[in-house]
RNA sequence: GGCGACGUAGCCAAGUGGUAAGGCAAGGGUCUGCAAAAUCCUCAUUCGUCGGUUCGAUUCCGACCGUCGCCUCCA
């Protein structure tokens, strides 16, 4: 399918906040770090907005021709784990399993594609230590009386250039924690907290202690990716000061640059306010999918807006998307009662060159889904009139199915029978719906149309809507 | 206060220095016994406001108004 050499997108790059032409550090190959979830609570439609997100990008990446490998860390050791865990009586790894089960529960849900790795912060602390050592020995950092170990901020001349937060006198001392006093400067960020009572440590050259938070990702992004990779993505309150610290103590270990290309998808907000524990708004996949709402029409709503878009979460919206789903469903209903006849189509094979073509552009422009969309929604209109002129010929219908499986590649969302079941436990079986409809056909033959509406009624009761066609009569369950 | 994003039809949403994709909803026509589905047509002389640059701006610049985000552990 891309035998070819890969097609180069274009992407808006926060480091320096404009569109910029890919290119990998190594041809045909790009290696992905996507920052994931703390595992202290389900996630909420939010997160997974920017999951999805990061899942398209991989896909796309795929669809382009680049072999793609994926890295997404699980933060299972910081202030919010520790604090629950205690409260729970449990130990860390005790707490934080259920959770990162429910949180790849909430992938497959989505039909996200499952990361080449999914490396956790306990499981690489001596990768952290060996790092923080690195930094000690060059200068960017420095161990305190208490055994934590800080990043020297005043070591790293360009910190900053990834929020542009040119961090000076006037704001500093607004946030110093009391138990952060012996920094050197306020700016300064923790790599190694030193132990605390109750709560869990690892052993280091500084005694116990746990690790900071933004040193996970950079020693587990280069384990699995190398000192310098291509893309770094993440949500855009991780760009400070997650990503700006993790640039600047990756780049000070190593002295070699650390992503080239970061991404940021922007938040989700709910009835145009943004979610909040207070508001109450913060929906989780299975309440959504308690509402009555599919995981596939929340995945599409999700793509039907630019990632570095806010999108607005609202029940209309949410319908809308549904309405626009519905309407590639129905052209695959209508494609599955056609037959083939006569010679193949010209318009069809156009049209879904045409698709073909435009999808791959609409990706390449910094991910353009709405583009992606629109081109989509041609080739249906396209293959609609050919179903109305009843003009497909022979293997269009294989064409259409597999330049709709192609696109699907990427959107994960057109194959309706790759879904869980989405309908209700069926209340009358397929060939009682078929005894009905004939019955219905004799009825209507006979133009005994209150028969015939009559038995309607009965299958619509079942929740079986009919089509007529001049061929026959096509049903389905909806 | 610092940094940044955004404001396009009823709703969602692309987009370009040369006169506005797509989807949902709505109205009308075709088809149908009636529906459903599909299809055709209609639906922004206009892109927050006011200026500037330009032959020409929604697109560039400036100001203003409005919405929102980040500013040390929130995707």
């Amino acid at each position: 399918m891309n035998v070819e050499t890969p097609t180069a997108p274009k992407f808006y790059n926060t480091l320096g906040r404009s569109l910029e032409s890919f290119t990998p550090l190594s041809a045909g190959k790009v290696g992905i770090y996507t920052c994931g979830p703390t595992v202290y609570g389900d996630p909420h439609i939010g997160n997974l907005r920017a999951f999805v997100f990061e899942d398209v990008l991989v896909r796309a990446m795929r669809y382009l021709g680049y072999a793609v490998t994926q890295v997404m860390n699980i933060t299972d050791v910081d202030d919010k784990t520790i604090r629950e865990a205690k409260a729970a009586g449990l130990g860390l790894d005790e707490y934080t399993q259920p959770y990162i089960d429910s949180f790849l529960a909430d992938l497959d849900t989505l039909h996200v594609a499952r990361a080449d790795e999914y490396p956790r912060a306990t499981r690489h602390i001596a990768e952290m230590i060996a790092m923080i050592e690195q930094l000690i020995e060059r200068g960017h950092a420095y161990l305190v009386d208490d055994g934590s170990v800080y990043f020297r901020i005043a070591s790293d001349e360009d910190y900053g250039r990834l929020s542009g937060f040119q961090l000076d006198e006037a704001q500093q001392g607004e946030r110093v924690a009391s138990d952060e006093y012996e920094k050197e400067d306020v700016r300064d960020f923790v790599l190694w907290k030193a132990a605390k009572p109750g709560e869990p440590t690892w052993d280091s050259p500084w005694g116990a202690g746990r690790p900071g938070w933004h040193i996970e990702c950079s020693a587990m992004s280069m384990k699995y990716l190398g000192e310098s990779f291509d893309i770094h993505c993440g949500g855009v309150d991780n760009i400070f000061p997650h990503h700006e610290n993790e640039i600047a103590q990756s780049e000070s270990a190593t002295g070699k640059p650390f992503a080239h290309t970061w991404l940021h998808a922007e938040h989700l907000i709910v009835d145009g306010e943004k979610m909040s524990k207070s508001l109450g708004n913060q929906y989780t996949l299975s309440e959504l999918i308690e509402q009555g709402i599919s995981p596939r029409i929340l995945r599409y709503f999700y793509l039907s807006v630019n990632y570095r878009q806010k999108l607005n979460y609202t029940a209309y919206a949410v319908e809308s998307a549904a309405g626009a789903l519905r309407r590639v469903d129905q052209m695959r209903f209508r494609l599955d009662h056609t037959q083939e006849e006569g010679a193949p189509s010209p318009k069809l094979a156009a049209a879904a060159k045409q698709l073909r073509a435009e999808f791959r552009a609409g990706l390449a422009d910094d991910l353009n889904l709405s583009e992606c969309l629109a081109a989509l929604f041609g080739f249906v209109k396209v293959v609609n009139v050919e179903i109305e002129h009843l003009r497909l010929g022979e293997g269009d219908l294989w064409k259409v199915r597999q330049v709709l499986s192609e696109v699907d590649t990427v959107f994960g969302v057109l194959d309706p029978e790759a879904w869980e079941q989405e309908t209700e436990p069926s209340s009358i079986a397929d060939d009682e719906v078929e005894e009905l409809i004939s019955q219905r056909r004799e009825a209507r033959s006979n133009r005994d149309f209150a028969e015939a509406d009559r038995l309607r009624g009965v299958l619509e009761g079942h929740g079986i809507v009919l089509e007529d066609t001049a061929q026959a009569t096509r049903w389905k369950r909806g």
